[in-house]
DNA sequence: AGCAAAAAGAGTAACGTACATCAAAAATCG
DNA sequence: CGATTTTTGATGTACGTTACTCTTTTTGCT
């Protein structure tokens, strides 16, 4: 037996081809008595719409748009790259993908680059960015315009936003400390570093792996967490001086950028390799790190899966076509010098 | 500017539709001459074929067969209960998947079974068989029928087939090895454990994980393999021999199936959670393992990315289209208590 | 040159869906 | 009850591709 269609549903449920396009399509000028019948007719064939022969009959376009952070980032290059990959592969077909920088840290320039989006005819936005009042009330206002939205990367907890692509930071954190805890073993000491702690992403990172640190390896001293504030100076100060005065030290938990820098530390006090370095996202500088053995773990998800399953999420958004859960759940990786794909 | 259609061709090479048609197709009829003008129209004017409209066109429907092993299998039933989640998936658009059991231990059973789907009018196979050279001859006649033939999580490296669908084993084998280094650290003795060293895969990890070991970590001796073949009470036996005479064992790493009965010879000989325990593919055994602390961590390849992707390869492959690599590379993932999806 | 065969062309009907138009039927209202 | 509005039906075109039939042109061969 083949795929019911339109024609079957006409039939079946006694009408003509233009009512069951007019429910289908949420058109109006039917009954709501045939509107039921048609839809339970639906239902019992189990007709399901044909979303290729549907975009091309309507000749659509998805135009899609990814918020990414301003300035330098490794991070950042690297989703770029994956944008431009899946820009060429069938997941993009009948997308276009515009990228939009915006400054990281001025909500108002989030906030300004956001409105400016209202202007294009755009279906769908995957933002990355950090979330605040400001943002909050801008996605709501893109919301209202019928864009779907999703979040990438970084969760936006309280904008209500469709949907988030990423990995959680707190199980991301517990992960990184269930890692460390076996590395390290005995007793010791473990230094947290990131660039700010009040990122959320930082603050949910330190959180679960406290959670894990506490109840699976209480002999274990996690020491407060140590912020760079985005100064690769004050990073490799810091981590130098903790990495002379701890002779204890046994590992460092990298929850965020910087790890240029904090490994430029370690390797001037002459303990790299032999402290336990777990650092987050794979990047050029964590991935030559992983293959000198400096880092000993990375705790990533991948970029290209990242953005493949926001372009279709994106997609099912616009058509409200249900979303293939399992497909777009995000794994947290964990990488090593011999699983780096 | 809207992307280039088969109207668009036949306008810039002057030639009418049906001759296009003709080209691309590869259907008889056309001088080389001509040929080669419509295709170098097609380089220029930069067409690529609409695939959903071309299938929609010739009412394709995808045909596959997914090759597993026969008998009670966790890791084959995982396989089973991805594919029932693919068909329910966009993914399974236009296919029809349909599940055949092969005797695992019996060359020619396979044989047999891969015989048996010449008569079937199918499109594409999937395999998940150990290699033989009779199984290598009867993929070789169902690849001379036509068959788009990819190997799944476990590779068919002599049977010349299209694709392989899953990860290193070696490469696995190294992950374990650098994992299972880093959480020893000292000097120790680690055993290995697998129903038989005689399958392939079992061979390679192994021979990755000794690779790791010496070059890594030369103060942690291996022990040589120990097989169980197939048989729980030996493996039960086996591993509570070595747990009771070795005070220096401090991490055990299980290549094959087995585990549930390796887990109960540690628990017999009290010394489970304190000996480091790694462990192939994610079952309903290994996750409880995990949760329970008793397995540290699992080497695995996420099946439902495999079945997806395994579907994906084949319908490209049976169109003759490009395969988007990057989406296709599986992963060699590391499962802690925290990051199992 | 003559003729058959091969190659190319024109045209068209699908595939499943969207969308528009116009006419017909049915319901609603004064 | 007739006029008006609402609902439904019938039909056609389009999307990009395939695949078919039926001509017309070109080619090769004697």
């Amino acid at each position: 037996m083949n795929k019911p269609t339109v024609h079957d549903i006409a039939k079946e449920a006694g009408v003509s081809l233009a009512t069951v396009d007019r429910v289908l399509n949420e058109r109006p000028g039917v009954r709501i008595g045939t509107i039921a019948k048609v839809q339970a007719t639906v239902e019992r064939i189990g007709y399901v719409r044909d979303a290729y022969a549907a975009n091309l009959a309507r000749r659509r376009r998805y135009h899609l748009a990814f918020i990414l952070p301003q300035g330098p980032s490794q991070f950042a290059e690297t989703v770029k790259s994956a944008i431009a990959e899946a820009c060429a592969s069938p997941v993009a077909e009948r997308v276009e993908i515009e990228i939009v920088e915006a400054p990281q840290q001025d909500p108002h320039g989030i906030v300004e680059v956001l409105r400016s989006l209202q202007s294009r005819s755009l279906d769908g936005v995957a933002l990355m960015v950090p979330e605040t009042p400001q943002v909050r009330d801008a996605v709501a206002r893109l919301k209202q315009k019928g864009l779907a939205i999703v979040a990438l990367a970084s969760d936006l907890p309280n904008s209500n936003c469709q949907h988030f692509i990423g990995i959680s930071s707190l199980m991301a954190g517990r992960t990184a400390a269930r890692l460390m805890g076996r590395f390290v073993q005995e007793s010791g000491e473990i230094l947290v570093v990131t660039n700010s702690i009040r990122s959320r992403d930082s603050l949910e990172r330190r959180l679960g792996f406290d959670e894990v640190m506490a109840e699976g390896f209480p002999a274990i001293t996690v020491l407060p967490s140590v912020e760079s504030y985005d100064d690769p100076k004050r990073m490799e100060l810091v981590v130098g001086d903790v990495v002379r005065r701890r002779p204890r030290l046994a590992g460092i938990y990298s929850m965020g950028t910087g790890n240029t820098a904090m490994l430029k530390a370690l390797r001037g006090g002459g303990r790299i390799g032999e402290i336990a370095v777990i650092a987050h996202e794979l990047t050029p500088a964590t991935r030559d790190a992983l293959l000198a053995d400096e880092v000993w773990a990375v705790i990533a998800q991948n970029v290209g899966h990242l953005v493949r399953s926001a372009v279709r999420v994106l997609r099912s958004l616009c058509d409200k076509m249900p979303i293939f859960e399992a497909q777009e759940q995000a794994r947290i990786e964990i990488l090593l010098k011999d699983n780096l794909s």
